[in-house]
RNA sequence: GCCCCGGUAGUGUAGUGGCCUAUCAUGUGAGCCUGUCGAGCUUUCGACUCGGGUUCAAAUCCCGGCCGGGGCGCCA
């Protein structure tokens, strides 16, 4: 028999009709006579009865009992039967099928089950196994409503953004997965070729080149789902193997770009979350950002900004602050946590404990201050005169109630440590409405990072950015963040479509003619053949959807994820290979036990 | 490479030097039970990550390895 219905379809519409269904048996509830069975599938569960008083199946009645007795957990069965109300009484509001059951007339085990390693039920998160136990019998997983919840989720976000794309007039193309290894950037996932013995592919970090290529060759907006490739350690966040929205457009400025994007979120919330989403997203520039909230990429689900009052408390012979200020390239940033945030339940213990965790975080102390109607109270204040006082005030908008916490050191650190008190109050203070989502670009990043040691130019984003403006006067690249609750989904910029502006800038980097001619030739010489305008943006699709989901790791939101020492507890890769393939492809592998490197020279 | 946290039946846990012949729940096998729904009841089975050390005595303390997680570095 074939199924006629999915577990998760049959209401009080079907009474009396004769159905069969097939699916996984989750539960089973024996009563001595009546026997309940829980059959699952991927669309929900329908309770399945066999009673032995109603059903009429005449001789047959010791076999369907005896097949009946094999239906152990999670194995696969078929049942045929009537569909019937349910005892008055007994209906189960949780389920959508709950209100009717299946009389069971004929039953046949599909697949028999061991007894699963973990109950597959709908648990509590603090009652699931070990996430290695998960990931090694990830198809176990996968069967609780939770994974084909999120699955479902994933795949109906990307559905959305291709529909988006699509009435766009974007063209989805591939790009290759055996690349170019070029320098800069994350180590690369290397591919031995056996035709090329010694030459390598590389998987590549994002499809960057091949995209800007396209709009070389015309097609004029590109996009992609893309899996990209990066040897770099595993964060909750980071996966070695990743999936990226990849997007490019010619002719186009940043504002067409931010637009498309704001475009295509908001098509992704409207199908998803059937909710508006309010564009343009804010922006944000990246100096900015650093000096308000101490990070590329803040939350601004709640204010809370830092101020710098560096200058207004210089003279004031408050002697940490002299003593801080002496040194070069000090700053003193205030926070205001406002009386309508909690200020007031901020008692001098919880403050104190404030001051023990800022020092755990590279700050030597925090002064602290309160807003009465009398004007600013603490056992310091009277270093500070009342011009000061009403400058910080003024500065900081202090209001009756509100406690303003300052932090005081090298500039770099403070805005770093204050970034993160801002979130910790957040987190402490319950600033942050549950289910809210709040986008933000980050525009203007920097072209370059000098590396304090060696004192080399690096690219902030990467090294195809165009800069705003002329090249030699400018730090500031044409790119821009998008951010979602302060986590970063994505990045993108204008690219330079001019060949000899991008060819100062890799040597700005620190490229010779000759290694910008080997790595980059082939890009360049595209360059050179009428090259549009273009840009683009890549989101990282897994980060989106975990943060959709406030779930606390992508690993959630990957089928069959790496673990975070990169290994699959699903199939055991990486493995080591026979001998015989690394010997067609002329490798020898140092990590073998008995190679002796003596012998290889 | 570094820092932090963890590892006890299949699963989730209790146990911080002797009361451990290791708790509880769930599961598994067996049995009972005619309206349950993560059914209930009886019963069975089943575990201290590995190696050293300290101690009269180690699941418990110390060191190291392995494994897992979070982070720093890294991730243009």
């Amino acid at each position: 028999m074939k199924r006629t219905h999915t577990c998760g379809e049959l209401g009080s519409d079907y009474l009396g009709k004769d159905v069969c269904l097939q699916g996984w048996v989750r539960f089973s509830r024996d009563h001595g006579g009546i026997l309940f069975f829980d059959l699952a599938d991927a669309h929900g569960i329908t309770q399945i009865v066999y009673d032995p008083e109603d059903v009429d199946v005449g001789s047959d009645r010791s076999t369907l009992e005896a097949t009946l007795d094999e239906f152990s957990r999670e194995s696969v069965v078929s049942v045929c039967g009537s569909v019937r109300k349910r005892v008055p009484g007994t209906e189960d509001g949780r389920n959508p099928t709950g209100e009717v059951e299946v009389l069971v007339q004929s039953a046949e085990v599909l697949s028999r089950s061991k007894a699963p390693p973990f109950e597959i039920g709908e648990q509590k998160e603090h009652l699931l196994p070990a996430e290695d136990t998960r990931l090694r019998y990830r198809y176990l997983d996968l069967r609780r409503a939770e994974m084909i919840r999120t699955l479902r989720f994933r795949h109906r976000l990307i559905s959305l953004a291709r529909q988006f794309a699509e009435s766009k007039g974007f063209l989805e193309v591939e790009t290759p997965l055996l690349t170019r290894s070029t320098p800069e950037g994350a180590r690369d996932f290397l591919v031995p070729s056996r035709v090329h013995p010694g030459s390598f592919y590389a998987l590549p970090q994002s499809p960057q080149l091949f995209k800007q290529m396209l709009m070389v060759a015309s097609v004029d907006r590109y996009f992609q789902l893309a899996r990209c490739f990066r040897d770099e350690d595993s964060r909750a966040d980071r996966q070695p193997e990743f999936t990226q929205l990849d997007m490019e457009m010619s002719f186009v400025d940043q504002e067409d770009i931010l637009e498309t994007v704001e475009g295509m979120m908001s098509h992704i919330w409207k199908g998803l979350f059937d909710e508006e989403l309010q564009t343009p997203f804010p922006r944000l520039r990246y100096q900015e950002a650093m000096a308000r909230y101490g990070t590329d990429s803040p939350d601004l689900r709640f204010g809370l900004p830092m101020v710098e009052v560096t200058e207004i408390v210089r003279e004031a012979p408050y002697d940490i602050f002299q003593r801080v200020l002496s040194k070069k390239g000090s700053a003193i940033c205030g926070l205001n946590v406002t009386a309508s945030m909690g200020a007031g339940d901020l008692g001098r213990n919880e403050v104190d404990r404030l001051i023990t965790w800022v020092k755990k975080h590279g700050m030597g102390g925090m002064t602290w201050m309160r807003m009465t109607t009398e004007g600013l109270e603490s056992n310091i204040v009277k270093y500070f005169t009342s011009e000061v006082q009403e400058g910080l005030v003024a500065a900081m908008d202090a209001a009756p109630g509100d406690l303003l916490l300052f932090l005081a050191g090298p500039k770099a650190r403070v805005l770093e440590a204050g970034g993160l008190l801002r979130e910790k109050l957040a987190e402490d203070l319950g600033l942050i409405e549950e289910g809210m989502h709040q986008f933000l670009w980050i525009v203007d990043c920097p072209m370059f990072e000098k590396d304090p040691v060696s004192g080399k130019l690096t690219a902030f984003h990467h090294p195809f950015v165009r800069p705003v403006g002329d090249l030699d006067d400018c730090s500031i690249g044409e790119s821009y963040d998008l951010c979602l609750n302060g986590v970063e989904l994505g990045s993108g910029s204008l690219r330079n479509h001019d060949v000899d502006l991008q060819r100062r800038i890799l040597s700005m980097l620190g490229l010779s003619d000759e290694r910008m001619e080997a790595d980059f030739g082939f890009f360049l010489e595209a360059l050179g053949y009428g090259a549009p305008p273009h840009g683009g943006i890549a989101l990282g699709v897994d980060r989106m959807v975990s943060m959709m989901l406030g779930k606390e790791s992508i690993r959630e939101v990957i089928a069959f994820p790496k673990n975070k020492r990169m290994h699959s507890p699903f199939d055991g890769s990486p493995t080591m290979v026979d001998d015989e393939k690394l010997n067609e492809l002329q490798i020898i592998s140092l990590a073998m036990d008995d190679i002796d490197l003596d012998d290889l020279e």
